[in-house]
DNA sequence: CTAGGGTTAG
């Protein structure tokens, strides 16, 4: 039995490759062959030594052919790693260009990273190709989702095995059309394993369980990756039940099983579950333990993710980076950064937790810091700075990041997109808008629904609702966002009648609404004063289709009876606290009551909305308002004092507008703006232009001609 | 040259 203890003398690497040079150089190759073959790890050096010890003995045959070997070895390491530059030199020194493998290798390496020609030239130069070589351009063009090439390609392709039919699979998978997939995937002659698996795996990661399931009790042979593969389906369906049920039954289990099941029961917060099942697995990997460690940090228990932290013999970066998430999306960056320094192997991603970290801390000046020291940066870079702009009400940063991301040359991705879009609907801010249209008609993203919906919301809430629909109409597969958007967009712009449709055609088509939809339809019909079908609504949201009434529901319904003019009714709906007080719901009845000029009930929302928000200036303003109105001025003096008291400063209103190539930002009452009195006057031009429906947000801005 | 697990953006 051959030992495989660690620290023995003369059976590290080093050694042994040093013995092989030796019983080379005395002509001993018979025993440097049996060394050779017996060594576990082998380096570069490894195979040198060897190629000379079968030189010296006169085997040029053997050295030859092994050299070729190590030089192959060498070539393909590099192209795994993505490093073609140092690949590109060795090939280059290659001194028999003869086997295919190394040109395989340095074509599969290019098409990899997308270098389609670099992957062409050596394709059609290469002496002797094989279907090894044209998979490996295959696999260029599927990984990188260019399908249109790919399936010309394959088209052109004279022969093919069932690697390019799998090529072909997975890479409709990737793009997410699972039709084209499965058409293909049943057309392959003599599917195997991995066909299966890639089959499974794109049902399951489109939430198509039942086809997943099928297609794995379908399958001739299975083995431990094809039984992982439906664990992670029913995981990734939340199943946790019939997860559980088929890790029983697994014939066989590996380090993924156990991960996979980990993972399941970390997403359904059965942390407790998780926890043991990592205590009884056998060899306790990393992947696993982190899978425990996020978990924990999911539910903001740091105390117990750092215990396993800490468990953990030799790091990794991805543990690292968990931990440092956990404490950023605690809030307690303090912590995070702590660790961030620790770290001797940062990556890309523990630069981009960071920049989120402060991002959802509001602290973007510190952010920004991390985004300018970074040495690289990757999209992720890019849109976690977007998109903290975007959380942090920055939307005017948020597109001038966007810019940038342009002017240095990058592309934007559907995030990206998605996030620009979000802030021209926040800034009403139309034309950037368009233009922004107009790049992802030219990108190829309009069919990412996270941007047809971003594109829906901003065309809404930019006034052009109609724009919005003409969205909804062409997304081939809409969701709920989708519809909730378009309606949330009727509601805005003053369609209730079609906010109200919208609803019916989507029951007609078998969309179950959630609480979102109701808040957009009912809103519609609080604007356009449709009471009973708003009252009529709310019943149907509660008994037919079971959803919880939220506050924002109630707000709705008072906001309903109160610009009908029912008061009473409205308050008898607050006062029955059927949901939690919110400001939205004061809210409402505040401005029922202003309408209809009932002071008394004004002063009780108000006192109310103070209460729930003590430290909101533009609350004291109000109560002040209605106070002075009924000329009850030591009322209004105590509140003056009182606001005063609670907060700091009053912050005042800021704004800004774009006229011709130049930002002009103010502030209300704001003596430094040298055109102050010109500035307050637009408004009143604005309300009057208002009444003619003219959009207010066509704002001619520097952004226009950059974009 | 093809399939499965743990970390960051919407």
């Amino acid at each position: 039995m051959r030992l495989r203890s660690f620290g023995e003398m003369g059976t590290n690497v080093f050694n042994q490759n040093l013995k092989i040079t030796q019983l080379g150089k005395s002509g001993r190759i018979e025993e440097a062959i049996k060394i050779f073959s017996q060594m576990t790890k082998k380096n570069t050096v490894t195979y040198n030594s060897m190629v000379s010890a079968y030189a010296k003995n006169g085997r040029i045959r053997d050295a030859r052919h092994l050299d070729l070997f190590s030089w192959t070895l060498m070539i393909t390491c590099y192209t795994r790693n993505g490093e073609l530059q140092k690949a590109r030199e060795l090939f280059n020194l290659l001194p028999d260009k003869q086997d295919s493998v190394c040109w395989n290798a340095m074509i599969a390496g290019y098409a990899k990273k997308g270098l389609y020609e670099e992957a062409k030239k050596l394709f059609y130069e290469m002496p002797v190709k094989n279907l090894v070589s044209w998979n490996s351009m295959l696999a260029g063009y599927t990984k990188n989702g260019e399908m249109h090439i790919g399936l010309q390609f394959f088209e052109e392709m004279a022969e093919r095995d069932v690697v390019s039919w799998n090529l072909i699979v997975d890479g409709f998978v990737e793009v997410g059309d699972l039709d084209s997939a499965w058409k293909f995937f049943k057309k392959i002659p003599e599917p195997n394993v991995v066909s299966w698996v890639t089959m499974l795996c794109g049902f399951a990661r489109n939430g198509r369980i039942v086809e997943a399931q099928d297609l794995f009790e379908q399958m001739p042979i299975r083995n431990v990756v094809s039984w992982n593969a439906m664990l992670a389906a029913y995981v990734q369906d939340s199943q946790i039940d019939r997860a559980v049920r088929l890790f029983s039954e697994m014939p066989e289990r590996d380090a993924v099983s156990w991960t996979t099941m980990i993972n399941g029961y970390v997403c359904v917060g059965k942390l407790d579950e998780a926890r043991q099942l990592l205590h009884r697995m056998p060899y306790k990997n990393i992947a696993a333990q982190t899978a425990m460690i996020s978990g924990y940090v999911q539910s903001k228990r740091m105390d117990e993710a750092s215990q396993i932290f800490n468990q953990i013999g030799t790091r990794d970066v991805v543990c690292w980076n968990t931990m440092i998430a956990g404490y950023a999306q605690c809030g307690r960056m303090a912590e995070a950064q702590f660790l961030f320094n620790l770290m001797t192997n940062k990556d890309l991603v523990s630069w981009n937790t960071m920049i989120t970290g402060y991002a959802q801390a509001g602290q973007m000046d510190k952010a920004l810091e991390i985004f300018d020291v970074m040495g690289k940066r990757n999209i992720v870079s890019w849109n976690s700075m977007i998109a903290g702009f975007l959380q942090n009400g920055l939307y005017l940063d948020a597109l001038k990041m966007f810019l940038m991301m342009r002017k240095e040359g990058r592309r934007p991705d559907q995030s990206t997109f998605s996030c620009g879009l979000s802030a021209c609907a926040n800034l009403a801010a139309l034309q950037v808008g368009e233009q922004l249209h107009h790049l992802i008609l030219k990108s190829g993203y309009v069919n990412d629904l996270f941007v047809s919906n971003a594109l829906i919301t901003m065309y809404a809430k930019s006034g052009r609702v109609f724009n919005a629909e003409l969205v909804f109409r062409d997304i081939g597969n809409v969701d709920i966002v989708s519809w909730n958007s378009l309606i949330a967009g009727y509601a805005l712009n003053g369609y209730g009648k079609e906010a109200v449709e919208l609803l019916e055609e989507m029951l007609i088509e078998g969309v179950a609404p959630d609480q979102v939809t109701f808040v957009g339809v009912l809103s519609a019909c609080s604007h356009t004063g449709l009471v009973a079908q708003g009252l009529k609504l709310f019943k149907n949201m509660t008994q037919i289709h079971k959803i919880e009434p939220l506050p924002e529901h109630y707000a709705c319904l008072v906001d309903l009876l109160g610009r009908a003019g029912r008061l009473e009714e409205a308050l008898k709906l607050v006062l029955e606290k059927k949901v939690k007080a919110t400001a939205g719901l004061y809210g409402a009845l505040l401005g029922a009551s202003r309408i209809h000029r009932n002071l008394e009930l004004g002063k009780y929302a108000t006192e109310k909305l103070l209460e729930l928000e003590p430290h909101k200036a533009s609350n004291y303003v109000l109560l002040s308002n209605i106070h002075a109105e009924a000329g009850r001025w030591s009322e209004v003096e105590r509140i003056r004092v009182l606001m005063s008291e609670r907060i700091a400063a009053k912050q005042p209103g800021c704004s800004w507008i774009e006229l011709g190539n130049q930002v002009h930002s103010f502030l209300s009452d704001d003596a430094a703006q040298p055109r102050i009195a010109e500035v307050c006057s637009i408004p009143k031009t604005l309300t009057a232009e208002l009444n003619c429906r003219t959009c207010v947000s066509d704002m001619k801005s520097s952004l226009l001609d950059i974009l």
